[in-house]
RNA sequence: GCACAGGUGGCCGAGCGGUUAAUGGCAGCAGACUGUAAAUCUGCCGCUCCUUGCGAGCUACGGAGGUUCGAAUCCUCCCCUGUGCACCA
């Protein structure tokens, strides 16, 4: 009488790339339910809008949550805004000033751009847990927080080795999986994703449910992708990370400077190819029949089109293979314009180059761009610089400036 | 509140009156190598200026003062973190 496909179906498409489901067996019958009775499940993922900046380790999730909406199922996009606006102070940093309003609702606008072009948009709700939270009065936090001891909540990972370690664990912090497993109540859940780091706090969810009267909800972690460095998790502040928004040539270009063996991690969680195609793909690499940089090359190729669209890929592999494989100069680099003045060198027709590198962006500060230059890691026009004060052709000048892998094109006028 | 231990560069962590922009490790950047990488080796790794020099200046060791020719290092006050104590009063 549903429209759903048959549960076994749906289960090949959900657990491919799940680290872990609590429990798999109560998702199978939920499952049996939903198409049962014709009631799509209720599928939630929380947001944090301190940092709307995605990268790469955000779609794992977010391509899980797209198969659920495949499937037929409700998603529910939750921004986490009463959290934001208290302030989180997780980790040892001082405590993150609180957001304002405005900045939420502009950090959520940008969070869902970049989320629907995962997601489809009609098919999904979007709601803010301010709704509940804020209505909550210190009477209801009471009650709320009366259902869990203090051991439970030093049992988190991270919570006990900071207390271990005689870190600061302020108060507050130890409400976090409260309020969000109360949005899982709040929502009336049957299952919520997240990553593997916040097991404890979906358990919380399920917790609470079973004090309201739910059913506890399904939980479904997703693998914490690496970063490029292959060992940390993917994450802006580690400068480890691919962002949505980074061009097609960057994109690319990152992705083929992973490691070979951190490549078919990455298959497996930004693809979608399946498992066993992966592991062919391995096979093949491991016995000689496809050499890595080939399969890279796909991989990077696959990735970057999602974002940018095939033609797009295609002109980053050409550029990437002139640019480090033949040496030359890339085509299409970015163009930026600079005056002759901010610039100037002592003489009529030179520049101080420290100055340019800074003003194109290739390095942090002059002090720095000193030092490349000392290092021969400068070329202009292919041509190892030699020192600061170069000379220029006639205004307006132009030229390939490149510092290590990077390359930009300056136009001095 | 009291006692004790701490707060050092992106992180961890030395230094405890003077060649100190501050040992070391991690991270980062560049060069060599290579299939892009990874690994390895080498160099760099606060900022500004120019006459690019083993140049000059500025800023930095929780905060504010002070002692001293000179302080991250000593003193005073304050802020922050952790641990212990807090019953008879």
């Amino acid at each position: 009488m549903s429209d759903f496909l048959p549960v076994d179906e749906q289960m090949d498409l959900l657990q491919k790339g799940a680290a872990e489901i609590i429990r798999v067996s109560d998702l199978r019958e939920r499952l049996e339910e939903s198409r049962k009775t014709g009631r799509p499940l209720r599928v939630k993922a929380g947001f944090d809008p301190t940092a709307p900046d995605l990268h790469l380790g955000h779609t794992v999730l977010m391509r899980k949550l797209r198969h659920f909406q495949q499937l037929g199922h409700t998603v529910i996009f939750l921004v986490g805004d009463f959290t934001s606006l208290i302030g989180d102070p997780t980790g040892r940093n001082v405590t993150r000033k609180p957001l304002t309003r405005e900045q939420i609702n502009a950090n959520a606008e940008t969070y869902k751009e970049q989320v629907f072009r995962i997601l489809d948009e009609k098919a999904t709700e979007v709601r803010y847990n301010s709704e509940w939270l804020g209505k909550l009065d210190y009477e209801g936090t009471i009650r709320l927080t009366a259902h869990f001891t203090v051991s439970q909540m030093l049992e988190r990972d991270e919570f006990h080795k900071r207390f271990q370690a005689e870190q600061p664990i302020s108060l507050h912090e130890l409400l976090y999986p409260v309020m969000q497993g109360y949005d899982s109540v709040a929502l009336n859940c049957d299952v919520e994703l997240g990553g593997t780091d916040q097991r404890f706090n979906l358990g919380c969810g399920r917790e609470l449910q079973r004090h309201y009267g739910q059913k506890p909800q399904i939980i479904l972690m997703t693998p914490i992708l690496e970063g490029l460095d292959g060992v940390q998790k993917m994450s802006k502040s580690l400068s480890n990370a691919i962002g949505f928004n980074e061009p097609a040539g960057e994109m690319y270009g990152k992705l083929m400077s992973i490691s070979d063996e951190l490549m078919w991690k990455y298959w497996a969680l930004l693809t979608d190819l399946k498992q066993s195609e992966v592991s062919e793909l391995e096979q093949a690499v491991l016995g000689g029949m496809q050499h890595p940089m080939g399969v890279k090359k796909r991989l990077a190729r696959t990735i970057t089109a999602g974002f940018h669209g095939e033609m797009a890929a295609a002109g980053a592999e050409e550029n990437w293979a002139r640019m480090f494989q033949a040496g030359e100069t890339a085509e299409n680099l970015e163009e930026v314009s600079v005056a002759y003045a901010n610039v100037a060198g002592p003489e009529p027709n030179t520049i101080r180059l420290p100055k340019l590198l800074v003003l194109i962006g290739l390095a942090a500060s002059g002090a720095e761009a000193n030092r490349k230059i000392a290092e021969k890691a400068v070329k202009l026009d292919g041509e190892t610089a030699a020192g600061v004060v170069v000379a220029i052709g006639p205004l307006p000048a132009r030229m390939v400036v490149r510092l290590g892998k990077r390359a930009k094109v300056a136009v001095i006028s």
